[in-house]
DNA sequence: CGATACATTGAGGAGGGTCAATCCGGGTGG
DNA sequence: CCACCCGGATTGACCCTCCTCAATGTATCG
């Protein structure tokens, strides 16, 4: 198992990061106070409403944090990858459910240590500020883009933060993505048809590979 | 003139607001930094990509923050009224405009003196994870409502945000409202009609004034 | 009193939802 | 090794919600 400083400097994220802007010192602090978890694909990290004291980074694997309306229609706020923290909430409740992608492992990092730690909790205030500028961007997408614009949006947003050239590896299904963009599945396969169809993209292959044939033409 | 802590004691939001919940000693500070800022309907705070170098409170009228997209279709992020903050950024850069929907008058915190105070700063991290949760709201209800449950929220949120008993006082139009909830104002108009009809809401005063016939039934 | 700005209402059309059939790859069991 | 099954992606046909465009109503202001 990688030492959490490893695993962390390991994710390539230059913003967003937890770990990856740190000084030595403060990683070692870090590293003394986090917790580690592991989850299996489907399972919640926490739920709607449960006592958040605690942040996580994803070490390894995926995290969507989603809501639900009336139990049938459900909302993904965000996906969360290699470096990505996630547990923010306000007033101490959790205003969303963390559910694992794919086996994930994560580090855990109580709120009481954190209001130990002056230059972490400003660091996590940085995080948290790009979050919003991040919900902020899916307001826009959802409000005032139609369905081929989400979906690109979608891709550019993926290729960007995973990386991978060519080959976008999508740890998620066409129904998480279309929970996220606000559009059904059907339309989302599609939209993603028009784009294999228009040579931008290739084959979307059962186990979440896709090969991106014109990067800067999305 | 009113003083600072007049004004933002003055606001009834139990949270979310700035001052409400200081303390006597912290508020004496914030009133000693705190600039003021007045505006004109129309008139921008700051817009996108300038530099952010302050936090404001709002004292009376109401701000609201948006982003276009390509110049013609605008998206309106979030709506603030008396004791709310706005202000936020990350890295530096407002990522969305601020504009003022009537005269408003707000106070203005310079980032700088928020270092020296760590109360502040922690107030401050609380209502920045509020916004978060509002945002998510807005995900859920531009992704996942259709025009009649979006409207009706609307009203719910204004209703509680701006009190007021059985007479809301709109301060935005049709065309923000819409612009809010990813519609076209003629479908809020006619959803509008269609809460009438039902008995829900009264008539809808070119001043901004809706009449809530049955505010529970909301 | 006309002019302007905005809300309202109507008619028609398009984008995306809904439902259902089909396809496709992988796993299972004979 | 092959038939079968199963979950998910794909595709098609149809329909509904919301958008678009245009006309009308209405209050405010010069």
């Amino acid at each position: 198992m990688l030492a959490l400083s490893d695993t962390c400097r390991a994710a390539i994220m230059g913003h967003g990061g937890l770990c990856a802007c740190l000084s030595p010192s403060a990683l070692g602090h870090l590293r003394a106070i986090a917790g580690d978890v592991r989850i299996e694909a489907g399972q919640t990290l926490f739920q709607t409403g449960h006592a958040a004291d605690a942040l996580f980074g994803v070490r390894h694997g995926a995290v969507m944090l989603s809501r639900s309306l009336d139990g049938h229609r459900r909302q993904i706020l965000s996906f969360h990858f290699s470096g990505d923290m996630l547990g923010f909430a306000a007033e101490g409740r959790h205003h969303c459910t963390a559910t694992a992608l794919g086996r994930a492992s994560l580090c855990r990092i109580p709120l009481a240590e954190l209001d130990q730690d002056l230059a972490l909790q400003r660091h996590v205030h940085g995080i948290l500020a790009r979050n919003v500028g991040q919900a902020l961007d899916m307001q826009v997408r959802l409000g005032r883009m139609n369905a081929a614009e989400r979906v690109r949006s979608l891709l550019n947003e993926l290729c960007s933060r995973l990386g991978g050239g060519r080959e976008l590896h999508l740890p998620m299904r066409i129904a998480e993505m279309a929970d996220y963009l606000g559009l059904r599945p059907e339309t989302v396969s599609r939209e993603m048809s028009a784009l294999r169809q228009a040579g931008l993209v290739g084959s979307f292959s059962p186990d979440g590979v896709l090969a991106i044939t014109d990067p800067t033409g999305l």
